[in-house]
DNA sequence: ATCGTTTGTCTACTGAATAAACAAAGTTTA
DNA sequence: TAAACTTTGTTTATTCAGTAGACAAACGAT
C-alpha cells in the first residue's frame, strides 16, 4: 500500500464507507435499498460496502423486513456489541466510570465518591474502577476499544494534564500512565470538552451543530461544539471561561485576574455565599450544593434567593457567549445543572433584556439531560469515534 | 453531467486542481515536476491540470527556468490579471474601495470621508465609487469577478444588514441592491470577519490559522478565524465582543446592557473620556483620535495617558479572549491601531499578570499591517475565492 | 397463474490517479 | 567532442472506486 502525501482515491473510499456506517448507525433497522437512497450513493456501492463492514462484524444481518410491495428486503443492524469502550469522569471529589457499547448504550457503572485524596490515592482508585470496568466486558470481536478519562483542568494535546488547580495537580502525563499500566489507546480530555461532546451525541444537543456546554461545578469549564467539532484552540486550553473577566475591579481569582466569572456563578461561589450567611442545611454539617438544594425545595427563601443569584450570574456570562459565538444552544451542565428550576428565570431575564434580538432567533437554552453522566459518555465516544477512524482505514 | 448528492469523483478532481492553483499561487514560478513534488500528486496528474488551468487563463508559462543539471524546466505562473475584484469598506464617515487583482494587489483606490450622511446619499456614494473602479478595470479575461461590501453591523447569511447602530441602518437588503444594478455576485460581510480574513490571507496572519481579529473604532467588533475558516455562527452575528460585559454594573450601553467593553476601550470611548477632560487638539476643532494622536506624538502626558487607559481595557477584554480561544495570534486592527506605540505596554501588562500561563506559549498579539485596508482586502479577497470555488467546478 | 414491484448482485463502463516508459533538452565527464 | 547521465514533461497501460443498467430472486396483487 502506498502513502503518499495526496492520495486521494481511498478518501473517497473511506469517506463514503464512514456515510453508510453512519446511516445505518442512525436509522438501523435499514435495508441496502434505502441507505442507497438516503445516501445518494448507488445501489452496488452501497452493496460492497455493506459486505466490508458485514466482513468486520460492524454489522448484522437481521431477518427479512416488511415488504413494501416487493421482494423483502434484509435488514442491516449496527453491531453495536462488537465492542465496548471505558470513559471515566475523573471528579474533584468523585470517579464516575462507565463501559458503553459502540452505540454509548452503559453497560455497567462504577461510583466512587471521596474527599480530599491525594494524587497517588485518585489514582489507585482510577486503577480499580478501570480493572473492575474491564473485569465486567462481555466477550466481543474487538474488546476494549479505548479509555478515555475527563478531568477538571486543562489538557494538551499529548494528553498531559497541565493545571488542574481543584485537584491541585500540575503536569501529569495521565495519557501515558494508563496508557502503559493497559496496553489499550487512552484519551485524556478536559471534562467540559468532553461534556460538550457527550451532549451532542446523546443528550439535549443531538440536534446541533453550534453548541456551548457550560459545566457549572465547583468551577467553571467551558465546551465548544462550533460548526459541528469541537474547538480545542490552538494548544487544546479553549473554554477557560470560567476566568472571564465579568467585573473588572471585583473579586481577586488565584489565577492572578480579578473579578473572574466563576468567583460569581459557581458551586463554589455558592456555597461561599451561604458560608458568610451562616446558612446550615443539616446541623454538624458543612453547607453543600446538596443541602442548598434540598433547603430550596422545601421552599427555604434564603437558599432559593442564593440560586437565583447564582442564576443572573450565569446570565451575565452567557451574554456573554451569545454576544461571541452567536450559538444555536448554550447547555447549562455538570452538578449545578439539577438548580436549573431556580436558575432558569433570573437567568433569562439577564438575556431577554440585554441580548441584541438578532441573537436570539433560533437559539434555546437547555440543561443537561445526562447531568452527570455527559463526560463520561463523552470521552467514552472519544475512543469510540478514534477506533473508527482507524479501523475503517484497515482493510485499505 | 449527473448531479447526484454524493459523487465523488469530481471532489477528488476538483481538490486536486485547487491544490495545484494554489501550490503555483504560493511558489510562483514553479515547475511543473516541482509542483508534483510539493504536492506528492503524480507528474501526469499535474501535467493535465495544468493544462486545464492554463486553457482557463489561470496560468501563464514562462520562459524556460534555470537547469539543475538537465533538461531546463518551464515555469509557470499565476495569472493574477485573469480577473479583477471589487472591495468596499463602509464605514461610519468613510467609504475605502479598491479594485484588486485576483492575488490581492491593489490596483485602483478611492477614498471617500464625510460626516453625518443618511441612507440614501451613502448608497450614492458607494455607487459612484463601485462606478468608478469598474470604469478603471483594465480588459482580462474574466473581468470583475464580484463585489464585497464590508459594514459595521450584523449581517446576516442573506447579505441583509439587520442592524447596523453606528450607521443606524436597519434591515437593509445591500447585497440584493447592489446585485440588482451591477448584475455581478456580491457579498456583505461584517467588516470585523472582512477584516479578520483580510489579514489572514495578506497580512499578519498569513502563517496562523487560530486568529481573533478586533476591529477597534468606533465601536469594537471582533472577528474569529478557528482552524483556519471564518467562524460566523449560527446566524452570521458571532464576534459581536463590543457587547461583553466585563463590569456587572458598569455604564449603560444603548444594546440595553452595562458595562460592555466597547464603553471602555473603544475610540468613542476615548474621544469621551477627552471632552469630559477638555482636551483640545486643535483650538475651534472637536477632539478626534487623530487629534489625540497627534498631541500624543508631541508627548502629551494626558493624551497618553487616555491612550494607556485605553489599552488596559483593552487588555482586559483581550485576557477574555484567550481564556475563550485559546488563540494562537490576536490582532489589533482599524483605526486605533494607530496607537499601538502607547496601548501595547498597558495592554500586556494585564495578559502577563492575569493569563493562566500555558495560555502563552505559542501565542502572539500584532497590530494591523494592512491597517485600514484589511477590510476592504478582504471583502476582495471572499469574492476571488467565491470565483475559484464555482470556476473550478466549470469544466466538470 | 400472471403481472408488476422491490431488492440485491453482477457486469460493463467511466473517470481520475498512478507507475513506468519515453522523448526532448539539458549537464557532466572522459 | 562524444558518450553518459539528469531533469522535465508527455504518453501509455493499469488500477481502483463509483455508476448505470441488466438481471434474477422474492414478493404482493389481481
Amino acid at each position: 500500500m502506498r502513502m503518499t502525501k495526496t492520495f486521494n482515491q481511498h478518501v473517497v473510499k473511506k469517506e463514503n464507507k464512514s456515510l453508510v456506517l453512519e446511516t445505518i448507525k442512525d436509522r438501523s433497522p435499514i435495508s441496502r435499498a434505502d441507505v442507497s437512497n438516503v445516501t445518494g450513493l448507488n445501489k452496488g456501492t452501497v452493496s460492497s460496502l455493506v459486505s466490508e463492514l458485514l466482513d468486520e462484524a460492524l454489522l448484522n444481518e437481521s431477518g427479512p423486513g416488511q415488504s413494501s410491495g416487493g421482494r423483502r428486503p434484509v435488514m442491516l443492524l449496527f453491531n453495536e456489541k462488537a465492542g465496548y469502550s471505558i470513559g471515566i469522569d475523573l471528579g474533584v471529589n468523585y470517579l464516575l466510570g462507565v463501559l458503553t457499547d459502540l452505540k454509548g448504550n452503559i453497560c455497567h457503572e462504577e461510583v466512587m465518591k471521596f474527599k480530599d485524596l491525594g494524587y497517588e490515592e485518585i489514582l489507585t482508585n482510577l486503577f480499580h474502577i478501570i480493572d473492575t470496568l474491564i473485569a465486567s466486558t462481555p466477550e466481543s470481536p474487538y474488546g476494549i476499544i479505548g479509555i478515555g478519562i475527563g478531568v477538571p483542568g486543562a489538557v494538551n494535546k499529548d494528553g498531559n494534564i497541565l493545571l488542574a488547580p481543584n485537584l491541585d495537580w500540575k503536569n501529569i502525563h495521565l495519557k501515558e500512565i494508563v496508557e502503559n499500566k493497559y496496553d489499550l489507546p487512552v484519551i485524556v480530555e478536559n471534562e467540559a470538552n468532553a461534556g460538550a461532546y457527550g451532549e451532542q451525541k446523546f443528550g439535549v444537543g443531538k440536534s446541533f451543530s453550534n453548541i456551548i456546554y457550560i459545566s457549572v461545578g465547583i468551577g467553571i469549564g467551558v465546551g465548544l461544539i462550533l460548526n459541528g467539532k469541537l474547538y480545542k484552540g490552538n494548544n487544546g486550553f479553549s473554554g477557560e471561561l470560567g476566568h472571564m473577566t465579568i467585573q473588572v475591579d471585583g473579586l481577586p481569582c488565584r489565577c492572578g485576574n480579578q473579578g473572574c466569572w466563576e468567583l460569581y456563578a459557581s458551586e463554589r461561589a455558592l456555597v461561599k455565599r451561604a458560608e458568610g450567611r451562616n446558612i446550615v442545611a443539616k446541623p454538624g454539617e458543612d453547607i453543600s450544593l446538596e443541602g442548598l438544594t434540598s433547603l430550596a425545595e422545601n421552599e427555604d427563601k434564603e437558599a432559593i434567593q442564593l440560586f437565583e443569584q447564582i442564576g443572573d450570574y450565569l446570565g451575565v456570562g452567557i451574554n456573554n457567549i451569545i454576544n461571541t459565538f452567536n450559538p444555536e444552544q448554550v447547555i447549562i451542565g455538570n452538578r449545578m445543572a439539577a438548580a436549573s428550576k431556580w436558575l432558569d428565570q433570573p437567568l433569562k431575564n439577564r438575556m431577554i433584556n440585554q441580548t441584541l434580538w438578532f441573537q436570539q432567533k433560533g437559539f434555546q437554552i437547555n440543561y443537561s439531560e445526562l447531568s452527570t453522566h455527559s463526560t463520561a459518555l463523552g470521552v467514552a465516544a472519544f475512543s469510540v469515534e478514534n477506533f473508527f477512524r482507524n479501523d475503517l482505514l484497515q482493510n485499505m
